[in-house]
DNA sequence: TGTAAATTACGCACATTTTTGTAACCGCCA
DNA sequence: TGGCGGTTACAAAAATGTGCGTAATTTACA
């Protein structure tokens, strides 16, 4: 991910969601705090790096937040900053966005215009 | 970009418009009907293969539809099909967020929580 | 009384995979 | 000849996975 600078937000915001696990561990972060291997439970196909690197990336655009609580056993915990919650109903519009037009695409219809 | 079957609609949502043309594609296809050329000089930076593929994948997903008229000076257009402008507004609710976490950002103030 | 193992959340180096760019070519039409 | 709208082969760059190492502390065990 070069670091273009870019005028438009839609740009901004796109580069920090882009990708397979940003709007995934966004989702599993609704239920509430998570730890690191609770996610990696969530989802077992993301790699520790890759974990790791999209946490970072969120915390960086202040979407979650990293909490070490020092002790034994080690314990790092993440959740949603106001922002990032913020973005859930976002996120929840586009999965009912899909099921739309996947429900269209299934239903032969002519591709009417609604404008 | 792995052909993953997926239940999540958010997961598939995310595949077809993750990185970084298709959101500014449907941007500029907001104002009308383009054709390949306008949509090269809207956007000077896509490479003319990156604009192909992400035409044809955005063709593929319902989002954009494409239009070869037949005749003189050769001629194809692309326009959003209805699931495309429905899209929309969700677009511009991912920049309006932005804007308002990087103002945030800029505005320093103690995270508080807004559940 | 040691000491080795297990746990958690990583970091790092390296390898592989995927994405993207470059440049050349094509058919169509004027 | 030149522009439009591509396609294809090849190369560069970026993303992602793999496996090993680490710190701190408790537990297991001999």
């Amino acid at each position: 991910m070069k670091d273009v600078v870019s005028a438009c937000p839609i740009e901004e915001a796109m580069r920090v969601l882009s990708g397979r696990w940003p709007t995934l561990l966004l989702y599993y972060l609704k239920e509430g705090p998570k730890r690191f291997s609770d996610l990696r439970r969530d989802n077992p196909t993301v790699s520790h790096r890759m974990l790791t690197l999209e946490l970072r990336k969120l915390e960086q655009a202040g979407i979650v937040r990293r909490t070490d609580h020092p002790g034994y056993p080690r314990r790092v915990d993440y959740d949603l900053t106001p922002a990032g919650r913020r973005l859930l109903p976002l996120i929840d519009a586009l999965g009912d966005w899909w099921e739309e037009t996947i429900t269209i695409r299934r239903t032969p219809q002519p591709l009417s215009e609604a404008a």
